[in-house]
DNA sequence: ATGACTGTTCGTAAATTTACGAACAAAAGT
DNA sequence: ACTTTTGTTCGTAAATTTACGAACAGTCAT
């Protein structure tokens, strides 16, 4: 029923649909990478919410974690980032 | 902890999170209006599954109804609309 | 007034999401 | 070896989402 791109458009826009997540991808389009750790003494919430939320995100495809023992680097994943702002560019451009 | 600006992209981002409500919002933006039976004529879910769907759109503003009785006309609400565009290449732009 | 048509609302169920603290695992330093 | 640090996973609970059919509520035509 659905074509790729709506279904990726829809996995997408549904990962950023939490301002927990919004805020964690902000953070790392803006600096490149950084910490769980970092992000965790910024927001309100646990680190076990924090962990589920990067997860997602993921699983989304939206960022990767490279181990640096003993913590994580989280980044963006400059492919999938670049994918969804084209696919939403289409979107809008309709 | 949130911004204004944070927390309306979730919103937003939210409401497109669902291949459903992705393909609703590309064809109202494509053609101008539509009914809800001419989506319900080609979307493989239930009437009532629908209205919810266009419910979560309306709620979110990125839609708006116009009673033309007996039915309803579905139009893309162009200010949310704009909005929501101008925040998501806000995003993409950092 | 009685049907036919359109779409919403209600009741319900299953799945998913969000959140927390506790327990755990891996690696580094002491 | 033991402790500390970092972050995940587990168990759990509450709320939300997704979905359906049945019932309902307008509006138009007969």
């Amino acid at each position: 029923m659905f074509n790729e791109q709506q279904t990726k458009l829809a996995r997408y826009t549904k990962a950023l649909g939490h301002p927990v997540r919004i805020y964690v991808l902000q953070t790392l389009a803006k600096q490149t990478c950084c910490y769980s750790g970092d992000l965790s003494e910024v927001l309100p919430i646990a680190k076990s919410t924090l962990s589920q939320h990067l997860k997602e995100l993921k699983e989304a495809g939206l960022i990767q974690g490279e181990i640096e023992a003993p913590r994580i680097k989280y980044c963006i994943n400059k492919a999938s980032w670049a994918e969804a702002q084209d696919l939403l560019k289409a979107f809008f451009e309709d």
